[in-house]
DNA sequence: TGTTGTTTAGAGCCGT
DNA sequence: ACGGCTCTAAACAACA
């Protein structure tokens, strides 16, 4: 499995989807969100594929961005004038690419599956039970309706579904048998490191319906501590662009489930990651205030 | 005018 | 065959 560096491809179209790339791109940012030029940049920085025909996957890329609500929109301060806005990744998509699944889903299964078969092996060696793999049913997601992979409703509600029968919960770290591609992330892990540019302290717990007084862990389990900036005076919580509909019931408080995090995360995917995330200056930081601290738990229409 | 963002439509592949 | 998913194309609007 060869991991997503420079020349790693070559010329080669590389196994992940855009909406992978795309997510690679944002998670390698310190601030995690990038303009969408910055994303083209890292996509034809690391990935020569994508060097040629730009008009064809940066439309489809664009169109990516739009369709899934994993993708979330941030304006630029008025003090950063700029052609378009920050892209970021919704929290619970933080998870999404965890666990080798910046793969396609081909690859992905194929990798989850042998991933199963270790973990079987592992457990059948040391005579531990299998473990009783928690899932997470928030009551969101709507079976009868079709929601696209990337809505939130199927986000949150996610859990991988292993070829052989087994459920792994998005929380439940796998064994990494190699490199993740989400080790590539030029701070740590994505979880550690969690999402700097959506919550801040002081908005907590006023603004979020989600009780979490006594968790250091906020909605979708995302780690509140390290999400605080040290300085930041701004609130740094995204307001998602897209229509919001009719207020969306608010999620249960999940089980602040603790992720856990890979100590041993390689250094950054390439020596250029992080350049190119911070070759632009500081990005803004949302300056509106998050009324309503779940993002829109909305699907676009049945593509 | 070029870029960015949204939306619609359809083709192709793959698994069930 | 069908559904799910990805990719591509295209049209259009908004904006710097």
């Amino acid at each position: 499995m060869p991991r997503p560096g420079r020349n790693t491809y070559s010329d080669q179209k590389p196994p992940y989807s855009y909406i992978s790339l795309t997510a690679m791109a944002i998670q390698s940012s310190p601030e995690k969100m990038l303009p969408l030029s910055e994303i083209y940049k890292f996509i034809m920085d690391r990935f020569p594929y994508y060097r040629e025909n730009t008009q064809r996957w940066q439309n489809s890329l664009r169109h990516n961005l739009s369709f899934n609500d994993c993708f979330i929109k941030i304006p630029r301060r008025p003090d950063q004038p700029g052609k378009g806005s920050f892209w970021a990744l919704h929290p619970s998509c933080g998870d999404m690419f965890e666990n080798g699944s910046f793969l396609k889903p081909a690859d992905a299964a194929q990798y989850l599956q042998q991933q199963a078969k270790l973990r079987l092996s592992a457990l059948a060696a040391t005579g531990t039970h299998l473990p009783q793999m928690s899932t997470y049913n928030l009551g969101v997601s709507q079976p009868s309706s079709f929601k696209h992979p990337f809505a939130i409703e199927n986000i949150i509600a996610r859990e991988y579904k292993m070829p052989g029968g087994l459920a792994f919960s998005t929380m439940q770290p796998m064994p990494a048998a190699y490199p993740l591609p989400n080790q590539l992330t030029t701070v740590g892990s994505s979880i550690g490191t969690g999402w700097p540019h959506m919550y801040s302290s002081g908005m907590i717990d006023t603004a979020t319906p989600i009780s979490m007084a006594s968790s250091e862990y906020g909605a979708y389990g995302v780690p509140i501590k390290p999400l605080c900036h040290g300085g930041q005076t701004l609130p740094a919580i995204p307001v998602p662009i897209k229509p919001t509909p009719a207020a969306v019931p608010a999620l249960p408080a999940l089980p602040a489930p603790i992720p856990t995090i890979l100590s041993n995360s390689p250094p950054s995917l390439s020596p250029t990651s992080s350049q190119t995330a911070t070759s632009q200056s500081s990005p803004a930081t949302p300056s509106e205030t998050l009324t309503s601290p779940a993002p829109a738990l909305h699907s676009v229409a049945v593509h």
